[in-house]
RNA sequence: GGGGUGGUAGUUAAGUCGGUUAUAACGCCGGCCUGUCACGCCGGAGGCCGCGGGUUCGAGUCCCGUCCACCCCGCCA
């Protein structure tokens, strides 16, 4: 075949989203694909797209007989080259696009490649099962919508390293291979067949490296990195994602959060020309839980739960009594009026089947009459002492609609959780396009394991609060952590916190959870060793990357901005992964598998 | 591990109470067309009704099993 006289010596003189009015008159060079043709005989019209935009070439025999004949063969998906004159389009104008005052008259037609008719339409919005879609991912991601996401996601990749690069920060790389360590997230294994019968770990997070490199003097560290996580998947979570994670020396949470905000201001900036201003508002878990039912409540509306448990506690409605003798909590949601009102009696009633996946046995309302008096299944037996603290506690008035849960607290709460943001969805009162940052603080350190145990609530190597610390042997409970979320929209976004860099201090951290001197030497001794040489005071943060691009995109799903994503039982429709071995290659691995 | 929704032409969907030849739109193929831009007009092709079994004279439709995709709970220090 001849050289392609486009790519050798005509070139590609602008992309597809290029030309203007002021281009008129002009000889250019076009590439990319058939968006769509539309053939009238005498002039052939084709859309040709690039990642840029589409701009319309007509072919006619006037303009180039050979072209126009060539033109005639052109179908969707076809790669070509063009050439040909800018011309005006006059009144004629396509005002959908970008170069609609224009149009190329086609002096020369090169057709690079041709395509077979594609499994979906290459455009936006296609109804298309994602299925489908991924198994041909390569098309998928020709439609602009998806490259507008990747787009975005690259100025994300070079704000964050501007940003972070101008605040003295080193990017530095740390290893996907290491070792087993337990508790969290659980690790993909990578057989070693140098090593019979021993195994790496895929990183779930750089975290202890990251320390290391604060031992090592790297001061600040930065990294875009790819996590591995073999849990079960979500529309927000994929089982290899990317954080980017910082770790700065000498420095305690506030420090972290200024670096995070100016990095967060400047990503929005560079990313999709937005204006968040900062500082953000801060919250601490404790308020987030009792009022939002969630340690990541979306402030994009209002609707706060309240906390009646008091109140509640001997109001003769026996779910309320009960759940409270049992220890738990009963919690009210007050829907003022205009939207209390707009629920029906099936909506409410519906409220259960809602709730069930969340553990409670069902959800209580009532409707306030004038007087304050109660309409609903727990009227008649609430006294009315009760039922007036009630009222008065939430502010309840006439018109209002209050939904109870009544149950343990932590299911009460996210329950409620569930409930109001369910309501804020229903309700419309969610402001959409509003960027809600927030900071949420003070998380415990533990919380109670399976076995009713002590485990870290964000990683073993978390600092408590230093006026927790004399409670850390006595009522690990009640310590709170050094630790901080950043979420935006009811999304967390990012998590880190203040390490301990004092061995003794670690030392008891280990001990309230169980671990004993060896086991700690065991699972994390590389690290405790590093800390014997004058470890810094040191903190960090990681981002979930992809989540970010999401909501900067206003993508629905993660896998709308992850450029080749697993399904939701982690296989990957295009390449088939996972896929079985050969006897060959796990003998040499010395693996047997279990049938 | 548990709950839910879905799977019919290339794509998206319809398909009644189990009953004749399984429909439509878009796409695709052929023809015509010099101003379309969701081009238009005429004609045409295209089906393992996810897969396996069962009930029945007869199954896209009913039953059992299974696979796949998606959503949710648990899980994600």
């Amino acid at each position: 075949m001849a050289a392609s006289e486009f790519l050798t010596t005509l070139k590609r003189t602008h992309t597809c989203g290029q030309l203007r009015a002021g281009d008129v008159g002009n000889d250019v060079v076009l590439m990319g694909w058939v968006d769509s043709r539309r053939d009238h005989g005498g002039r052939v019209f084709i859309d040709l797209r690039d990642r840029d935009g589409i701009t319309q070439v007509v072919f006619g025999p006037d303009y180039d007989a050979a072209a126009h004949a060539l033109a005639g063969e052109l179908r969707g998906e076809f790669c070509i080259g063009v050439r040909g004159k800018v011309i005006s389009r006059g009144t004629n104008i396509n005002p959908k696009i970008p170069t609609g005052t224009i149009e190329l008259e086609a002096t020369s037609l090169e057709i690079f490649s041709r395509s077979e008719t594609p499994p979906f339409q290459i455009e936006d919005g296609i109804d298309t099962a994602e299925a489908i879609r991924l198994k041909h991912r390569d098309l998928d991601l020709r439609r602009p919508e998806l490259q507008k996401n990747f787009i975005v996601r690259s100025k994300i990749y070079q704000s964050v390293r501007n940003t972070l690069t101008e605040e003295r920060f080193l990017e530095l790389e740390t290893p996907f291979m290491g070792k087993y360590t337990p508790g969290g997230a659980r690790n993909f294994l990578v057989p070693s067949r140098l090593n019979p019968h021993h195994f790496y770990a895929l990183a779930e997070s750089p975290q202890l490296y990251k320390q290391l490199f604060m031992v090592a003097g790297m001061d600040r560290y930065f990294q875009i990195v790819r996590c591995f996580r073999d849990e079960d998947l979500r529309q927000d979570r994929q089982p290899e994602f990317t954080q980017i994670d910082l770790e700065l020396s000498f420095v305690v949470e506030e420090d972290v959060q200024r670096v995070v905000e100016k990095l967060i201001v400047a990503l929005w900036k560079d990313a999709i020309g937005a204006d968040i201003t900062a500082p953000f508002q801060r919250m601490t878990y404790d308020e987030a839980m009792s009022k939002y039912g969630v340690d990541k409540p979306d402030l994009r509306f209002d609707l706060p739960l309240g906390d009646i448990t008091e109140a509640a506690g001997t109001s003769g409605f026996k779910v309320f009594d009960d759940a409270v003798a049992a220890g738990g909590i009963v919690k009210a949601l007050r829907i003022p009026a205009p939207g209390g009102e707009k629920l029906s009696r099936k909506d409410l009633d519906g409220l259960t089947d809602f709730a069930k996946p969340y553990g409670v046995r069902g959800v209580a309302y009532v409707r306030v009459n004038e007087g304050g008096a109660w309409q609903g299944a727990p009227a008649k037996a609430t006294s009315e002492s009760a039922r007036t603290a009630i009222n008065t506690r939430l502010g309840a008035v006439a018109g209002d609609v209050i939904l109870f849960v009544a149950d343990k607290a932590k299911t009460a709460n996210t329950t409620m959780g569930a409930i109001r943001l369910e309501m804020g969805r229903r309700l419309d009162l969610i402001q959409k396009d509003a960027w809600r940052f927030l900071w949420v603080t003070d998380f415990p350190l533990f919380e109670r394991g399976d076995a009713g145990n002590w485990v870290a609530s964000h990683h073993p190597f978390t600092s408590p609060k230093l006026e927790d610390l004399p409670h850390l042997e006595s009522d690990p409970g009640r310590v709170r952590a050094r630790a901080y979320d950043l979420v935006l929209n009811g999304n967390e976004i990012a998590g880190g916190s203040i390490r301990i860099h004092q061995a003794e201090v670690q030392a008891r951290a280990f001990r309230a959870l169980g671990l004993s001197d060896d086991e700690a030497r065991a699972k994390f001794g590389f690290l405790l060793e590093a800390f014997k040489y004058g470890p810094p005071p040191h903190g960090g943060i990681a981002f979930g990357l992809d989540r970010l691009a999401m909501l900067l995109c206003g993508a629905d799903s993660l896998r709308d901005v992850i450029a080749f994503p697993k399904t939701q039982k982690g296989t990957d429709l295009m390449t088939e992964a996972p896929v079985e071995i050969q006897q060959k290659q796990l003998d040499e691995l010395h693996i047997t598998i279990k049938k």
